[in-house]
DNA sequence: TAAGACGGGGATAAATTTATCCCCTATTGT
DNA sequence: ACAATAGGGGATAAATTTATCCCCGTCTTA
């Protein structure tokens, strides 16, 4: 893992959820697990634009931030499924406010996010 | 600006967000900003992490994304002061629903934080 | 007169995150 | 034999984000 030379600001709530949350994939990795995909073959297939590489590297960090556990069942070809745990059910339902309002404001963000590129 | 060169993906809500939320800083201005902090050296004194100069960025960013606009009094010494916009209100109880997981969720959260630190 | 408050920003460095590339095991299907 | 599927990871490059360092104004106060 990449060793940090600074250490993380942990001053209020919104720096602790950042540290477990922050990284492109890992709140569809959550919610997609929650959604019993929880292969990881299944979790590339649904989010295709990240490497495999990548999503393995985010899934070991929201293991070792305990928010999902990984299960290796030792038959041939490896079998691997990742569960949210008690702590990672939690955060579930806060995925879910921040997916809906971005859907609830598509039009309004994909404007303001595009105006940059024209 | 820093200029991009790979375009955002955008393709459901989350990513939406993602596009602009991420930010070491932007969910405390917006949240500072709401609860009446509108100036950018008060500002500068509820988040003494980030430097002036990070914080300006940010939030030209936010506004950038109408989330909040910028008022320049015509005086000297300057006075300047930010507003949520109606877009940036909606986002207000999210932020809510973010930090209260992680006020609730304090010291589970420092604990597997910092395991790696150890 | 010097310091501090108010505001702003260019240039560049450092830190961090994501992506790319390649290599590994074993089984099943063509 | 070869490709595909299942899984994993080291080394390194590229992209992006944050931080640092200076510099620019005016007014007020010690």
């Amino acid at each position: 893992m990449y060793e940090r030379k600074i250490l993380p600001n942990l001053n209020c709530g919104l720096d602790l959820v950042g540290e477990v949350l922050y990284g492109k994939w890992k709140m569809r990795l959550l919610w997609f697990i929650n959604e019993g995909h929880q292969r990881p073959s299944e979790l590339q297939r649904k989010i295709p634009d990240a490497t495999r590489r990548v999503l393995n590297i985010q899934l070991k960090e929201l293991e070792e931030h305990e928010l999902i556990s990984k299960e290796i069942y030792p038959v041939v070809p490896p079998k691997v499924e990742y569960h949210l745990t008690a702590f990672g059910r939690t955060l579930i339902p806060v995925i879910g406010v921040i997916g809906k309002w971005g859907e609830e404001h598509e039009e309004k963000l994909q404007s303001v996010i595009m105006k940059r590129y024209e």
